[in-house]
RNA sequence: GCCGAAGUGGCGGAAUGGCAGACGCGACGGUCUCAAAAACCGUUGGGGGGCGACUCCCGUGUCGGUUCGAAUCCGACCUUCGGCACCA
């Protein structure tokens, strides 16, 4: 039995140990509730680094922690599996990205093993592997057979200069392809939609989870809920068929204003209304907006651009024409693609009017206006003018007032705009799960019938560094047949979106292996929904949300009976290093391993804790990793050496030993409750100190000291978890520490007796004494105003009045 | 531009209406050593006064306010970080 702490030894001994006894498998279990603590998933990108044991440590100490109060916890841990890196590397280094990924999993199971987390191995979810994805395909087809999976034609990300279509991810910030830095344009393309928007008024409601506020509001934003009107404005254009316009607006109080119709570029009329003279013109437009990306066109900064395209509208409201323009600042996607042009209350409205000469008359009047021209648009609220019949009404009722009249009249009425937009699946890649659909001459769309899942990848794809997907020139792969008619088919040569896989894996965890379904129904019962995720916050608007968006969809599929899979979330901060975020890039990136092997996992795992609020993030640190591991080597010694004689131990001593293990117990569990990591480490650090000074001092009797030291180890379970199993078995307690009930506190032998009564005179410290809990108010006046100190300030002072707070201070207050 | 979070010693941070700086790092001094490292012990916000036990003043981004009392609550501003960004 060594004499030193050796971490490396400890650790890898307790690690196979606690494998061999399978102490971490997790059955169902009625006679305990469950708990289920479930951390977002790593992507296989190839290596752990100390962000992820920054995100991984705590919530395992966490779950151990839950383990100890007697929940049946489930912590479960997995891979993100497919995706793109993947693919770039099987292009770059001609390595098949199954082999890349496997091997990348192989590194990082080892380095997660060697946390020594209460992870349950066995029930390990890889989203890549047919197990996993054959019901990622058979979840797609629920989404089709409930009408919210479906295919239209949408812009998708193109390269020009590769040929191909990107993913989002592929198009850098500037708009340009990620490979060949060429400017990144726009293709109609047939995709596969989920119909998220559906949900979009559920999603919308947070009520029955407890969430951060910010990733709410972020889910809120995102969603964009926006209440207003749609009106619609008359066409009479000789030899078009349309005979109106529709627009959304949510002023429609201000629409005695419109000065200008505008249409996105994408807009169906455009083509067909703008006039022979303006052809020219209008089509160079059109094409130059859909050569610019996204982040171009919608960029505030840009000058406002557009071109009449020489056809007008009637305003029913007044009867007047309207000239027709196009405009890139015009979304297709949102709203109706067209919109009113108010130049006296839209900001975009006023820059575009200025620049084009177009007039800008006031319809909304500002307080104290008086007829004057506007500098800019007025969006504030007001009075309504040069609006016929409403003039006079305040804004806010001229806007209920308007949106009756186009009701009653059948121009338009109160309608709900959202900015969330359906979700686009489908990726023209080969590294995801193969859409389950094949196409038809005769029946069309044909979905794969549900026995003949999973749609294998083909392992012998070629992958052409043109970027295109191997799957399309796979003639084994796209040639099938109907799974109606026998007829030969072509099979959708697109994968879905990763995001797909990583919003059912938390249901998979509860049976892995299961054979009949995406998961056991009753595990599923048993475990669902997770009780506490967490992970980073940057995932507010897109797994988050599609994960809720899973849950809900399923449940009206009858799968699930819950309304939302995860009801606490904790996001954990960044981790950072010499004060900058970790990033390839920088060089800054800290691979724990080193670290692992040099000072130990419950040294690195007690120091991600210790070094800040968890939800704030930190600095790394090597000087702060080697203070937590002294601590750790001192709490080796304590526990370890002679117990103090007890021939020497005093009552008093006794008594306060006694009264600070109980402090630590409430402290401790007050803290971890809370995710208060830094504090809790703090609490444990002056217990130690406290222990060894009253060890130096030789003055406690040996069941107390027993009592403290076994509670320290208790305490010390769920964050350093091989020292303190080490410490307990060579105390010769019971195999496993972590099998042992979370220690309780005595509030009565927690109490203090004496406080320190703090004194001062207008709110300035003066002096303090030390006073027993039990003194009354008027005691405590007393003793104020009797001491010394406290009487020289007080000479030649009239005392208005004593403030008296309750085990805390006396405050004199004088004129 | 809009929304959100945060500003405290040399550093990470603690204290969320009542002793500012817990705990840790670093620094300085000491013990041990031939020496060094490690380990351990002590000191450590700034300034002034006293031989001294001590004592006074200033101090939580800036300026104001509320309160007997403010790092903490309110208002304005500054800075940093995060999110969204022509969403009609």
């Amino acid at each position: 039995m060594s004499a030193d702490y050796e971490p490396r030894d400890i650790e890898r001994k307790w690690q196979e140990r606690w494998a061999a006894d399978s102490l971490y498998q997790v059955t169902e279990d009625s006679s305990r509730p469950k708990w289920y603590a479930l951390t977002m998933f790593p992507y296989t990108s190839g290596d752990l680094h100390i962000g992820h044991w920054y995100a991984l440590a705590p919530s395992d100490a966490h779950a151990r922690y839950m383990r100890m109060k007697g929940f049946n916890v489930l912590h479960p841990i997995g891979f993100d599996a497919f995706g793109l890196p993947a693919e770039n590397a099987a292009i770059s280094r001609s390595i098949h990205p199954h082999t890349w990924t496997m091997q990348n999993i192989e590194n990082m199971r080892r380095q997660l093993k060697s946390i020594g987390a209460i992870y349950d191995w066995s029930r390990e979810v890889i989203t890549c592997l047919p197990e996993y994805y054959r019901w990622t395909q058979w979840l797609f087809l629920q989404f089709y057979h409930a009408g919210l999976a479906y295919r239209a034609k949408a812009a998708a990300n193109w390269c020009p200069q590769c040929q191909t279509v990107l993913a989002n991810e592929q198009v850098t910030a500037d708009g340009t392809c990620e490979r060949c830095q060429t400017p990144v344009t726009k293709k109609d393309l047939e995709q596969w939609f989920l119909r998220i928007t559906k949900y979009a008024d559920e999603l919308l409601d947070h009520s029955k989870i407890d969430w951060p506020e910010r990733i709410k509001l972020m889910q809120k934003n995102w969603i964009g809920k926006s209440t207003g009107a749609e009106i619609s404005f008359a066409l009479d254009v000789p030899g078009i068929e349309e005979k109106e316009i529709r627009v959304f607006t949510t002023r429609a109080d201000t629409v005695y204003g419109v000065t200008f119709m505008v249409l996105a570029p994408e807009h169906p009329l455009v083509e067909r209304l703008t006039t022979l003279e303006r052809r020219e013109e209008v089509s160079a437009y059109v094409a130059q907006s859909r050569r610019l990306s996204d982040i171009q066109r919608l960029s505030t900064e840009k000058e406002k651009t557009g071109v009449f395209i020489g056809a007008c509208c009637i305003n029913r409201l007044n009867g007047q024409p309207v000239p027709i323009w196009v405009a890139d600042y015009v979304l297709m996607t949102y709203g109706t693609g067209a919109v009113m042009g108010v130049p006296a209350h839209d900001a975009r409205d006023f820059d575009f009017a200025k620049k084009f000469g177009l007039p800008i008359p006031v319809v909304i009047a500002p307080p104290s206006w008086s007829g004057e021209e506007l500098s800019e648009a007025y969006l504030e609220e007001g009075t309504m003018v040069n609006s016929g019949p409403f003039n006079g009404l305040p804004n806010s009722q001229g806007k209920e007032a308007i949106a009756d009249h186009l009701e009653e009249r059948g121009w338009g009425g109160r309608t709900i705009t959202y900015r969330l937009r359906d979700w686009l699946i489908s990726r023209q890649r080969y590294w995801g799960a193969p859409i389950p659909i094949v196409y038809c001459p005769k029946c069309g769309i044909v979905p794969v019938p549900e026995e003949r899942l999973p749609v294998l990848l083909p392992s012998d794809a070629e992958f052409r560094p043109t970027g295109e997907s191997p799957l399309k020139y796979h003639q084994g792969f796209v040639n099938t047949t109907c799974p109606n008619c026998g007829t030969p088919a072509k099979r959708e040569t697109d994968t879905m979106d990763t995001f797909i896989c990583s919003s059912w894996y938390f249901l998979r965890y509860t049976s892995p292996h299961y054979q009949d379904g995406p998961f056991d129904p009753d595990k599923m019962a048993c475990w669902l929904p997770v009780d506490l995720y967490t992970g980073g916050a940057e995932h507010a608007t897109m797994h988050l949300l599609y994960a809720r968006f899973f849950a809900k969809a399923l449940r009206d599929r009858g799968l699930l009976s819950f309304d939302e899979p995860f009801l606490r979330l904790y996001n954990q901060g960044i981790i950072i290093a010499q004060r900058q975020k970790m990033s390839k890039s920088r060089g800054n990136v800290v691979n724990p391993d080193a670290y692992v092997e040099e000072e130990g996992a419950d040294a690195v795992r007690a120091y991600l804790m210790f070094v800040g609020p968890w939800d704030q993030g930190g600095d790394w640190n090597d000087r702060g990793l080697s203070g937590v591991s002294r601590w750790l080597h001192r709490v080796w010694h304590l526990v370890l050496t002679q117990p103090p004689s007890p021939s020497t131990a005093t009552e008093e001593k006794t008594k306060e030993l006694r009264r600070i293990t109980h402090q630590t117990i409430k402290r401790v569990t007050h803290d971890i409750e809370r995710f208060r990591f830094n504090t809790m480490i703090a609490a444990l650090m002056e217990f130690t100190n406290d222990l060894s000074r009253l060890k130096e001092e030789g003055s406690v009797d040996f069941e107390t000291w027993q009592e403290a030291i076994d509670s320290l180890l208790l305490l010390l379970a769920p964050s350093t978890p091989h020292l303190a199993e080490e410490l307990w078995q060579r105390r010769n307690r019971p195999y496993s520490i972590h099998g042992q009930p979370w220690p309780s506190w005595d509030e009565a032998l927690a109490a203090q007796e004496e406080f320190t009564l703090v004194i001062q005179v207008n709110g300035r410290l003066r002096d303090r004494v030390s006073a027993p809990v039990s003194i009354t108010e008027a005691e405590a006046k007393e003793l104020a105003l009797g001491r010394e100190r406290i009487k020289a300030h007080l000479d030649g002072k009239v005392v208005e009045k004593v403030i008296y707070i309750s085990q805390r201070l006396v405050n004199v207050v004088t004129r």
